[in-house]
DNA sequence: GCAGCAGGTTGGAACGTTACAGGTTTTTCG
DNA sequence: CGAAAAACCTGTAACGTTCCAACCTGCTGC
């Protein structure tokens, strides 16, 4: 009884360009015109062909095509934490700009860890990928350096490094636009806070914005946090000294400038546990925009990144680099950010 | 001077394992033995071959190997909306788990689309992967499973079809469970609201269990709503008519569970920007327990799922089913969900 | 009537690997 | 010491494509 086939078990071979060659009644070289659009095929094989391809089931193999093509359509891309909500949306979008210029993309997750980013380099460089997108990038420059450059083409999007083609927004002046946001309202003692496993080139940069900003006011000395918020939101240690001696300490902090929004919204849930009101007693200003941020209960003021204008760009300058329509030295592409004004931000407490 | 070499241009090939045997003096099986690790291989000339590897850094052409070995180890992955934090999640874990047992990701983004679901099958199936994981399933499934079947492994994690191996929670138990958190509180009214792009099976099954429910509970009759909130959370158009009767109106629902959390969470922002407390006016149930369910200002009560348990049997049965460690027909595995209580429940208003 | 040509078609050589059936050594042992 | 066994190494044939030079056919035009 056809019952006891169990046909999810068998697994038959693809058909080949062969098969279908044979079945029409060509040679393989003229399939294979025939699948790649070429011109020189008369109708009626082409046709032929066709039809055979259609009764077999034929699916060209990829594998098979670029390795004598010498070159894959694959673009590999190193994502720092796919869980994290902006590199989740700059995902969505480069896996999408890349699609509709033909290429697969191939993503890395790479939990900020360097090792883990050299190994899955790795392992798109065993792929031959056409292209590595870095959507983050540890600052392990110099090593990454030596095994990429001359290799592949490579772009930094929305992170930085000293070599290879980098679109990201201008992070120095984000960082300066979401300070001033803060200064402008009336603080004076305004905190950075940073996520250790995040920390590369661009919170550099937004720290240095933060840092001119701070000068430019004449306020001293910058205070720089480095955070690790527990991964279960439910369990905020509460008692994280380090914090709490900071916004809540004498001398205390009356606003924070996150270096990212998971950064901001970690610490405006630690703000909610200990009861500290946001933005009475304490100011946030976030990074990013990401979507959450936009919520009624979340308010997050924040310096928005144009996600899907950046990876618009940086598709189309690693595809560029790969078609070799784009030549020179590494070329830097900045975009605009912007602030986004919520909830969370306003005034100092009276006397503060 | 070397300046003027423009270093980020040159692209040279990578070296073959012909070349590394010629520079080791041997031939290139005995190369090939090496990389791969057998035995049969002296120690004096496996070091000569790991020199030699080194000094050209040469690294194996997967797409070769796989051409010839006639498998991939390319694990294709089809997930409904990477900005979708459930997703983002399990893309997340399914990746981890994968690359532990030496397979890579290549994930597909079809934001619910069957169109493009099946395009990115295709694609995946013209890369000879070596199995399909289905993070979400549209249900075009005769279709999907005429081109699917006999080719490939496939399994459907957290969601379902009526062939292929699934792996997923017990949908219509929490279904049942959301439910009658909300019918033990005291509600007599409540809607079942899901987003439109995310309506499946596993969504049915919900919807079963939610019916379930209310009829164990005497209550008649269900209300579904499906909703496709606004991608801009910051412009909930104020006045959505439908959401406005179902919670305003006459015989107005005093609570909601939603097919999932972002949906859940969707609702929530609209009752916020009219006004309706929760869970004083509408209490909220989710489904997922996505990572922002837990922040203290959204407090979601909701139906967990074990994220990383499903992801690492979904891998382990797609693996034992590539490796033929698994025949036989089709499996169903199923893992327990738990409710987790939170702020967005409680009792319906007086009289209600 | 035949050279020239264009359109259509083909076979073989790559691409970089692995699998495997041999071939050499070297070692073991009676 | 010689033969069998073990240990090591190699050459060749795949894998499924694309690329390209060569090969057919008719047909055109003189």
């Amino acid at each position: 009884m056809a019952a006891h086939q169990d046909p999810a078990q068998r697994v038959r071979r693809p058909p080949t360009i062969l098969d279908v060659a044979s079945q029409a009644g060509v040679s393989k070289s003229t399939v294979s015109n025939v699948v790649r659009g070429l011109p020189g095929v008369s109708d009626a094989t082409r046709r032929r062909v066709r039809t055979a391809i259609e009764q077999l089931g034929y699916r060209p193999n990829v594998l098979a095509r670029q390795l004598v093509q010498q070159r894959t359509s694959i673009l590999g891309v190193v994502v720092g934490d796919l869980a994290n909500p902006f590199f989740a949306e700059m995902a969505k979008s480069v896996e999408r700009h890349a699609a509709a210029r033909g290429y697969t993309a191939m993503f890395c997750n790479t939990e900020g860890d360097s090792q883990s980013e050299l190994a899955g380099v790795e392992t798109l460089l065993e792929y031959r990928v056409a292209g590595i997108v870095f959507l983050a990038f540890s600052g392990e420059s110099r090593t990454m350096q030596e095994t990429l450059e001359h290799q592949v083409p490579v772009v930094f999007l929305s992170c930085k490094a000293d070599w290879g083609d980098v679109v990201s927004v201008d992070d120095v002046r984000g960082g300066r636009l979401g300070t001033s946001h803060l200064i402008t309202a009336g603080h004076r003692r305004i905190a950075y806070i940073s996520i250790p496993e995040l920390e590369d080139q661009s919170d550099i940069a937004r720290w240095q914005g933060y840092c001119e900003a701070l000068e430019q006011a004449r306020i001293e000395p910058p205070i720089r946090i480095s955070w690790s918020p527990p991964s279960d939101h439910a369990l905020v240690s509460g008692v994280d000294r380090k914090l709490l001696e900071v916004f809540t300490g004498p001398d205390r902090a009356t606003a924070a400038f996150g270096s990212n929004d998971v950064a901001a919204i970690s610490l405006q849930e630690f703000a909610d546990r200990v009861k500290l009101r946001v933005p009475q007693d304490l100011s946030i200003v976030g990074f990013d925009d990401v979507p959450m941020a936009g919520l009624a209960r979340i308010g997050l003021t924040t310096v928005a990144q144009p996600r899907d204008e950046l990876a618009k760009l940086g598709i189309a300058t690693i595809a560029d680099r790969i078609e070799r329509k784009l030549k020179g030295p590494p070329r830097t592409t900045l975009v605009g950010v912007s602030l986004v004004t919520r909830q969370s931000t306003g005034p100092p407490p009276e006397g503060l």
